[in-house]
DNA sequence: AGCGTTGTTGTCCAGTTGTATAACACCAGA
DNA sequence: TCTGGTGTTATACAACTGGACAACAACGCT
């Protein structure tokens, strides 16, 4: 008796790839690091889990290139973002809330990254990058003339840490709404940098970080 | 051949209640709530892991009683600590740097609640405790005539927002030092209730928040 | 047409996990 | 002294995990 196997549907090795670590980080965002199996991985592609193997030889290769992945595109989408707009509107497009799916996988892997030195290096990576680029729209506004910063890197620093403890009281803990968050983040950003009150919110381009272009699709199939 | 048993060394059980959960929550610092296995436990405690079901009749109640006991002992220990200070010392020593294991056991917390909804409710019950007793806080300080505030609660909402978002830039991203990140809990404080700058680091008792009588003890054996 | 490469499948395996249960040991009260 | 409750052990089990491998099928190249 002939065995009878299913005709496989072939794709391009960068396709296959790419595909993959687009459903891992899919459901990164819903389990988490650490409960993510290859099984669940490839059924979610629509493949054997066998398949997973061919191309990333262990589990931590594949979480690590998903988050990987993830640091990358949205920084990316990020950047073409701010350079579109004005100092102001760009400072606020950033500092605005970022979406729920994002922001699980960023705290999931604040949590992981002590276990994980991969995620530890991609993470302050991310960091860095992040830090910077706030440093960067801070200058566009001072040079405008229409914020002053004594010490625009300090000030990068200390925004950044609010909009994480902001985000994580609106997604992690529920305990505050959208608005609030951004009037949290907007009212210490615009005393620390000089701008009239309510200046942020009115600059503020409606889709928030993240959800622009590539950032959109990141957690898209 | 008559079976080899140990003999075993019994306790009450209120006693061995309690050392499995600080055990489970010693591991949950090190391993992250799903991270923790009944075995291990088990061993921590020296017991057979089949005890464990004894106490917790699922794996889901022992981390649930383990989150538990660590929001309610902590809150306990920090009001205590508030008790004996002034004003002005107990805002700082509030907002100063959590040690790194507890802050371990949040940040899992707060990347682990969207899955189980036990962790989310002991969560916002911590959550909204530690608002109201820096909403306290911040009341002492406008009543002594050492600051003032227009919105205590919201000021209190905006500080534990900074307070936790250095936290993550501390301990989960190791991107700064506790000094630094004092320093920039303290200078918002400071800017946001109109206090002299470096009121906080001077009044700031020693042992950061968390470190006191109980607090230290939460995670030793 | 023939052939090596590679994307893909199906199956196997050893290890770990949470849960279950029977047997035992100690203790208090009848 | 018996007896029932309970703290504790040992063992079993089904489910699931990451990893391994041989077989197969489509493709590119000559």
């Amino acid at each position: 008796m002939a065995e009878q196997r299913k005709a496989p549907e072939r794709k391009s090795s960068d396709e296959r790839r790419d595909e993959i670590v687009r459903a891992t980080l899919r459901l990164v965002a819903v389990k988490g690091f650490a409960g993510v199996t290859l099984r669940e991985v490839a059924t979610e592609v629509g493949v054997v889990h066998g398949l997973i193997r061919h191309y990333f030889s262990t589990r931590d290769d594949l979480v690590a290139a998903a988050f990987d992945f993830a640091v990358t595109s949205e920084l990316a989408s990020d950047r073409a973002m701010l350079d579109g707009l004005d100092p102001v509107a760009a400072l606020a497009g950033w500092l605005a809330s970022t979406p729920e799916d994002h922001y699980r996988v960023w705290i999931d892997a604040w949590s992981e990254a002590g276990r994980t030195p991969a995620l530890a290096a991609a993470l302050d990576r991310h960091h860095r990058d992040c830090e910077r680029i706030l440093t960067a729209v801070i200058d566009r506004v001072v040079d405008a003339g229409l914020g002053s910063s004594a010490n625009p890197a300090a000030d990068s620093r200390l925004l950044t840490a609010v909009a994480d403890g902001v985000a994580v009281q609106h997604h992690g803990i529920a305990a505050i709404g959208v608005t609030e968050a951004n009037d949290i983040v907007f009212g210490v950003a615009e005393r620390q940098l000089g701008l009239a009150p309510g200046t942020l919110a009115r600059a503020n381009p409606v889709p928030a970080r993240g959800q622009w272009a590539e950032g959109a699709a990141l957690l898209a199939r």
